[in-house]
RNA sequence: GCCGGGGUGGCGGAACCGGUAGACGCAUCGGACUUAAAAUCCGUGGGGACAUAGUCCCGUGUGGGUUCGAAUCCCACCCCCGGCACCA
């Protein structure tokens, strides 16, 4: 009988010591690089939901191959980050110590689940042969002014008196003591992805990417077509920007709101109202932004300045608040607040008793007497939708305007006053790189108070992480490095003078932008990518991963691609021909978690089943792109069928029947070709062994033994999915090993589809009443003949006069008596 | 609130462009083999009515609509999952 363990050890062992699965990538013809989602090497191990992303992967690298492409197939460890450093933390081991462990153990899950991996091209986020260049990247940015230092926010618990990353603070409070988080200034870098919002945009368009994974870009990268409009302050040179995407809407700004932070607070308060803002802006500050974000309790909070500026539609002074649901870091920190068509501003005028005025309105609701240009309308709730005939009122000689064109009128008419002009605003942020913590690639600048911010000279890279017994970050907010004097202590590269290294650590995302690129050079230590390598393998042919990753880790990898293509280092500036994401797994209708208990451990059931069979289940249990529900006993399905497999192709081999002397059979064995074909190439896994189970229960059909030529396609189509069995059978049925080195895939003949006869369904007004055997091709006169001999229809017709036929040739007619 | 995906037997899921709903598999039940069990093989397999083969009715979240014909298209609504969220 079929022993799937010792079959795998020593598949996996042949393809060891024959190199099968390292293409040659110097001379490779067809180069194909399918890439998928390298792993963070967990304490835990290899989890099933990481498994079955890499088998969906896996079983289209292998098809491709089967189809005549040399496919490079490589993995690695993001083992650099917040992840591994506080598990490390938790566990009270050096991260030195256990992430080389973790991806030892890693490694061993890795090669017994049959991935076609090319092991001698890997790639460790930790090795300083692979941060070195890391560290060249942001080398090159900072040389191209694309990173730059600046102040900005940090969470900071007082409590641990350390910073958190956004990822440790859970509803506003610290995820180790539960302390309500607060909001710190630190200076960090930032790489200024921004100037890149447009083109990051633009290319969306043309690139192939699941449909789901672009739109959630866009909305990350979150486009807003309006314009920039600017309020002057009497009596003084200072203007309020704002930005808007109603300026239709001016004449109804009936007060403006200026975001605690912002600048132009202080100047524009009076000094009878000076404490109040004062304590209000310290307020906001002593509160994260988590909590401030908490749009549940609609209790808008706020101070009046005192000032006034001058709207310029109307030249009426409106009074200027400060309130924290105006945000510093989206457009200019700045509004014009236009309460009757904003529920936001709506909400905070009734809660100050400020005045409102509505500027839109439609059409048809208006008196058709009345004068647009002094409507009285009371709102109950600000006016929102649009409507077909919208038209401005309360607006001067604008009124009666439609809105769109209105509001370009209007910004046309301020632009000559030089008060406002149209503007595209992004909800991107510019990405802050730096990490006050341990476990990352130092970034590569010392400060030196002669020369300022100095790059280490590319020659002096790697900036080695040195090791330091204590990596806990402490009460001082900087990176522990700033406790190891050794390490800091430095000469300034431009004066030899005393200097000081950068001690923040840079973002796990920037290890992870770019390792694709590292995959096929990973045998040259004195550059970053090779030029010809590069040339040869990339863009990335296939890209397959997690939907989790939609917006950060695929933007950023995008940036970086373009920076570099802008740089000269690369031809492309997209890193990805076709991105597609899987599903996720969960199970017994749960989603995987460590906190449930319900953590499936792919080890035990390979040892049990054969990674064959569990990669069967994987494939089996749902759509690979929607994901599905893992139930371990409906494992005995794909284990059943490989075992019949196993049963069919060895007593085939042992009869060795050749050629096919049934027609249905060898009929179905073309559509199953077809079906099969199509179904990997469009990751429909589920379907596809769908498809195989048919086949072989028909092969096997009344305990028929099938022949040699019956089974050799079959044992292919398989390979992909079950490549170990494949294999085995392969060599069983006399093919040379390996089958993905000496086998093309198989091809099916159109004309082998065609059967002389079919079933065709009878409808009496759309309900199917017989079926009936006729032709291929048959006329509709021919198929309505068959049907009226039908005792059924004829009972369903009752007698009555047939008023129309449909036919639709080689599937169902359909008489209509009614 | 916004964006995206989804709701089909006891369960996981099929169904191209509107054309035989429930492929394939799991579980169940019945049978064969066996001293017995496991494994294996054969059969059953949405609900209901009349009914021995058969025939009819109902049935793809809910209510309407378009059509000769709707799981599929349109309108309104309910629920579930994922992401974003005071974005001006």
């Amino acid at each position: 009988m079929y022993d799937p363990v010792q079959i795998e050890l020593k598949w996996q062992a042949y393809w060891e010591e024959n190199g099968t699965n390292q293409p040659d990538l110097e001379s490779a013809e067809r180069p194909f690089f399918n890439l998928m989602m390298y792993p963070y090497p967990s304490a835990e191990g290899l989890h099933v939901g990481n498994l079955y992303a890499f088998t969906g992967a896996d079983i289209y690298g292998r098809y491709r191959r089967l189809r005549g492409d040399d496919v490079f197939e490589p993995i690695g460890y993001d083992a650099f980050g917040i992840h591994s450093e506080n598990h490390a933390l938790r566990v009270n081991i050096h991260p030195t110590e256990l992430i080389p462990a973790n991806i030892a153990n890693f490694e061993r899950m890795l090669r017994r689940a049959g991935l076609m991996y090319d092991w001698s091209h890997t790639v460790d986020t930790t090795d300083p042969g692979y941060y070195r260049w890391t560290q060249w990247i942001f080398l090159q940015l900072f040389k191209a002014g694309l990173a730059v230092k600046k102040e900005a926010p940090v969470n900071w618990c007082p409590k641990d008196q350390t910073v958190l990353a956004n990822e440790q603070v859970i509803s506003g409070r610290c995820e180790r003591c539960d302390t309500p988080v607060e909001q710190r200034l630190l200076s960090q870098w930032f790489f200024r992805i921004t100037e890149y919002a447009e083109r990051l945009l633009d290319n969306l368009e043309w690139i192939d990417w699941s449909e789901t994974t672009r739109t959630a870009q866009r909305n990350w990268i979150g486009r807003s077509d309006g314009a920039q409009l600017w309020f002057p302050v009497p009596d003084t040179e200072e203007q309020i920007e704002v930005f808007t995407t109603r300026p239709d809407t001016i004449f109804g700004a009936t007060f403006m709101v200026l975001a605690p932070e912002h600048p132009l607070v202080a100047r524009v308060t009076t000094d009878d109202r000076r404490a109040e803002v004062e304590a209000y802006v310290r307020t906001t500050a002593a509160t994260d932004l988590v909590e401030r974000r908490k749009v549940e309790e609609k209790q808008k909070t706020g101070v009046f300045t005192g000032g006034f500026a001058t709207n310029p539609a109307t030249q009426e002074p409106v009074p200027i608040w400060v309130a924290d649901y105006v945000l510093m870091e989206y457009g200019t920190g700045a509004i014009m607040a236009v309460p009757a068509h904003d529920q936001r501003d709506f909400e905070f005028a009734r809660q100050f008793e400020l005045s409102i005025r509505p500027v839109v309105s439609p059409a048809s609701t208006l008196s058709p007497d009345a004068d647009p240009a002094a409507v009285e309308l009371d709102l109950d709730e600000a006016f929102l939708e649009h409507t077909e005939d919208e038209i401005l009122i309360n607006s001067d000689r604008f009124s009666g305007m439609e809105a769109d064109a209105g509001g370009h009128a209007i910004v046309e008419w301020l632009a000559e006053r030089e008060l406002a002009e149209l503007h595209v605003n992004y909800r991107l942020h510019d990405w802050c790189i730096s990490r006050q913590r341990y476990w990352g690639p130092p970034i590569p600048v010392i400060n030196c108070d002669e020369c300022g911010v100095q790059p280490v000279p590319e020659e002096d890279l790697p900036v080695l992480l040195p090791f330091v017994e204590d990596f806990r970050p402490d009460a001082s907010g900087v990176s522990p490095l700033a406790r190891a004097e050794e390490f800091y202590r430095t000469t300034c590269p431009g004066c030899g003078g005393e200097a000081r290294r950068e001690t923040d650590v840079s973002d796990t995302f920037l290890d992870s932008g770019w390792y694709f690129l590292r995959y096929p050079s990973t045998d040259f230590d004195d550059r970053p990518f090779d030029d010809e390598r590069t040339r040869k393998w990339l863009p990335v042919d296939m890209y397959i991963g997690g939907e989790e990753h939609a917006v950060l880790h695929l933007l950023y990898s995008r940036f970086l691609t373009m920076v570099l293509h802008d740089l000269g280092y690369l031809e492309f500036e997209e890193p990805y021909h076709r991105f597609q994401k899987h599903g996720l797994l969960i199970t017994e209708g749960a989603k995987i978690s460590k906190s449930r208990g319900n953590v499936i451990l792919p080890d035990e059931y390979m040892s049990r089943y054969g990674a064959d069979a569990f990669r069967t289940y994987l494939m089996f249990l749902g759509p690979f792109q929607v994901g599905g529900d893992f139930r371990d006993i409906a494992l005995a399905g794909p284990e059943r069928f490989l075992n019949k497999v196993w049963d069919s192709v060895t007593s085939a081999v042992s009869e060795g029947r050749a050629g096919f002397d049934d027609e249905a059979v060898e009929r179905s064995l073309h559509g199953t070709i077809k079906k099969v074909t199509e179904d990997l190439e469009s990751l429909d896994y589920n379907t596809a062994i769908a498809a195989l189970m048919d086949y072989l229960n028909q092969v096997r059909a009344e305990g028929r033994v099938p022949s040699v030529d019956e089974v050799r396609p079959l044992v292919i189509l398989l390979a992909p999915i079950a490549p170990h069995i494949a294999e085995e059978l392969w060599e069983r049925l006399g093919g040379s090993p390996s089958v993905f080195d000496h086998v093309s895939w198989p091809e099916y003949d159109d004309s082998k589809l065609i059967v002389d006869e079919l079933e065709i369904a009878v409808q009496v007004n759309g309900k199917l009443r017989a079926m009936v055997r006729v032709a291929r091709g048959a006329t509709q006169e021919a198929v309505q003949e068959a049907a009226l001999r039908e005792d059924n229809v004829l009972r369903q017709l009752d007698g009555g006069e047939i008023r129309k036929v449909i036919h639709v040739p080689d599937r169902l007619i359909n008489l209509v008596v009614r």
